[in-house]
RNA sequence: AUUAUUCUUGUA
């Protein structure tokens, strides 16, 4: 059974959801008894299907074969169910989980948190990240990135930088995604000088900035009327090794576009396809 | 310990 289960996580991972669920199938015809790892990998690889349904039926079948949900499991599914933006019944999930005797940890916390972040619903995530810390566990730093990314989508740029603050007074260090997320919330509200200081930071630290937060930075820099400084930021970013591409751009000449740079963007344009980025 | 959690960019 620990071979199937492996050989199913690793479909799973490796984005062969068909086979892996198929893999499931195989496994009950043989008679196998799936036990909570199979389940839990199984509810992950079906709602990454966008089957969430699905993995609730799944989930059904394995307390109905006698299986106890374990934490792994309640916080796979509870992950799918907010992901799949049915937010009210992850938590109801939730609830159910702590009715049921087991205990949600750190991890648990960390899913509900970034669900109720990303449905907007900061109020309850500040609840829960009391109700969380009154249990005695610790933030790290994947709980002060999702704090920090609903507050963002909730046009909550000044708290998330507070956030931000407490986070390196409680010494838990940022990690790359903390500052895509903070990047981009500065870049959004176009607080560019902001954003750029961090960006220099977050180099200081030696993380390399990639494709995505560089269309990012060069995105906020154009909205924020500085083409020709996100012009610059495109010549730069090869030497991290990113290439520019289309979504890059489309972007500059779009900013070029709007101050009227008409002749720019169409060398830009030609520039473009003698690269070999085609436009889209 | 074979399993779960955070960021993913441009547009009319």
């Amino acid at each position: 059974l620990i071979t199937w289960n492996t050989l199913l996580y690793a479909l799973g991972k490796a984005g062969e959801l068909q086979d892996a669920y198929e893999l499931f199938g195989e496994l009950k015809a043989k008679g196998l008894k799936p036990d909570g790892f199979t389940y839990n990998a199984v509810i992950n690889i079906v709602g990454s299907m966008g089957l969430v349904e699905e993995a609730c039926i799944l989930f059904s079948a394995m307390k109905e074969a006698g299986c106890k949900p374990d934490v792994y499991v309640y916080s796979t599914l509870v992950n799918r169910l907010s992901k799949a933006g049915y937010i009210d019944r992850a938590w109801t999930l939730f609830r159910e989980m702590k009715e049921q005797g087991c205990e949600p940890n750190l991890v648990t916390y960390n899913t509900v948190i970034s669900g109720l972040g990303k449905a907007g619903e900061m109020d309850e995530a500040r609840n829960l990240l009391q109700e969380m810390k009154a249990l005695g566990f610790d933030m790290d730093v994947i709980t002060y990135n999702s704090m920090m990314d609903g507050l963002r989508r909730a046009d909550q740029v000044d708290e998330a930088l507070t956030l931000f603050q407490e986070m390196k007074d409680a010494n838990v260090v940022a990690d790359r995604v903390t500052y895509h997320i903070l990047i981009t919330g500065l870049c959004q509200e176009s607080r560019v000088e902001e954003a750029w200081e961090l960006f220099q930071e977050m180099r200081e630290k030696k993380f390399v900035a990639d494709l995505i937060l560089y269309n990012i930075l060069i995105a906020g820099l154009c909205r924020a009327g500085q083409v020709s400084r996100g012009e610059t930021l495109m010549r730069q970013m090869r030497s991290d090794g990113c290439v520019p591409d289309v979504v890059t751009y489309n972007t500059v000449i779009g900013g070029l576009g709007d101050f009227g740079r008409y002749e720019d963007a169409r060398k830009l344009y030609i520039e473009m396809k003698e690269r070999g980025c085609s436009p889209d």
